[in-house]
DNA sequence: TGATTAAGATACTAGTTGGTATGAAACCGT
DNA sequence: ACGGTTTCATACCAACTAGTATCTTAATCA
């Protein structure tokens, strides 16, 4: 361990690792991760290549890192309100201003569309071992959170029961899924709020 | 015109335009559309790269038409599942015979899982002209397609009145690319049916 | 047989990719 | 002032991309 205060000997980085980041995330979020190559994203962050490499080690490594910054900004704060405790009803309620990116989430409306997450996933075969890891890590997250709402929901008889579990989890995430491609498309909030109560219907009592 | 039977001047062609097209669209299909090159193509066709440009003028020119024959594969035997004159119940059992490739479609097992328009929809921006307009082509025709299913299906009185035509073509399309996308990551046909029937729940009486 | 015609294969172009070697620049301690 | 240390920007690498120029091969026509 360094001193915090302790000067480094050779010459001031001027590298910024959180700009870089970020810079990287929006581009991937944005464009999509096929679509962005390492050097664009350091003539965007202004950065040199040696640099970026000497901060992340590869390709790999930023990309593994770019999708652990984007679970923080999205994914957790989607987490929290599964894990709400609160009636189901309630609960969908909050996700459809999550999703239409409303009320207490609005300062979302600067992010790029779409889900960095899912489009990493269907391609995930072409990323390294880090990155494939994390796409893996957060999906099994992901479903596992979405299981527990289910299940709870049951538990208290908020919704019907028509289906295994496993199958209103599969139903309900390609719910989502649909969602935020309606949203790239660019359809209007009102349309992504009646296709989600839409399919939502099956399972309210 | 030239005569059939006339036998032209020069070298004779060994190039075959429907082995080369046939190979493309597998390609295309099976590994996705950005992430096969003109040269992965003449290798798996066994064809020189001049040959192919002679034929296809330029990749915009192939991939139009790989799209087009896909659309003589797959889309064009699915729209007459859906101008078909009979009961809505009964073409929706087609339609789930038809996503399973069983019954009288268990010839469509030989081609590749996913579906080509919706991978080139996806990324539509990056396609030249002839292609971006196949694209847009084919997608219009299979919205009014649906559109005319779900009229029709209004009229007779075999599914709820829950929402606009517009609403349950947009939800039943989701429905549809969700299905593609279980298939696309191996799901078992029995989940894929229980998915869709989770669906189509909502729109039949 | 020799001219003409068209298609063949090969090798090239310019630009991109992920990744790195090199040498200058900017700081520290002495 | 000078040596040691670290970061910087530039230029490079091999492999790939879409597309083409060149030259050879193989046929017909006269």
């Amino acid at each position: 361990m360094m001193s915090p205060n302790k000067i480094p000997r050779g010459r001031p980085q001027t590298f910024d690792r959180e700009k870089t980041l970020q810079t990287a995330v929006n581009s991937y979020w944005a464009d999509g991760v096929e679509k962005v190559s390492i050097n664009d994203i350091c003539k965007r962050a202004g950065i040199s290549k040696p640099g970026l490499y000497r901060e992340f080690q590869s390709e790999d490594g930023l990309k593994s890192a770019s999708l652990e910054a984007y679970r923080k900004i999205i994914c957790v704060p989607f987490f929290e309100i599964l894990k709400k405790d609160q009636p189901f009803i309630d609960g969908l309620e909050e996700v459809l201003e999550f999703f239409n990116r409303e009320k207490r989430y609005v300062h979302l409306r600067d992010c790029p569309e779409g889900c960095l997450h899912l489009d990493m996933f269907h391609s995930r075969l072409d990323f390294g071992t880090a990155t494939a890891k994390k796409i893996d890590d957060l999906n099994k997250e992901y479903f596992e959170q979405l299981h527990n709402w289910v299940d709870r929901a049951k538990d208290l008889g908020e919704i019907q029961e028509i289906a295994d579990t496993a199958s209103l989890v599969a139903f309900i995430s390609a719910q989502f899924r649909s969602a935020l491609c309606f949203r790239k498309t660019g359809a209007a909030s009102e349309e992504i709020e009646k296709f989600l109560r839409l399919g939502f219907r099956v399972l309210i009592k």
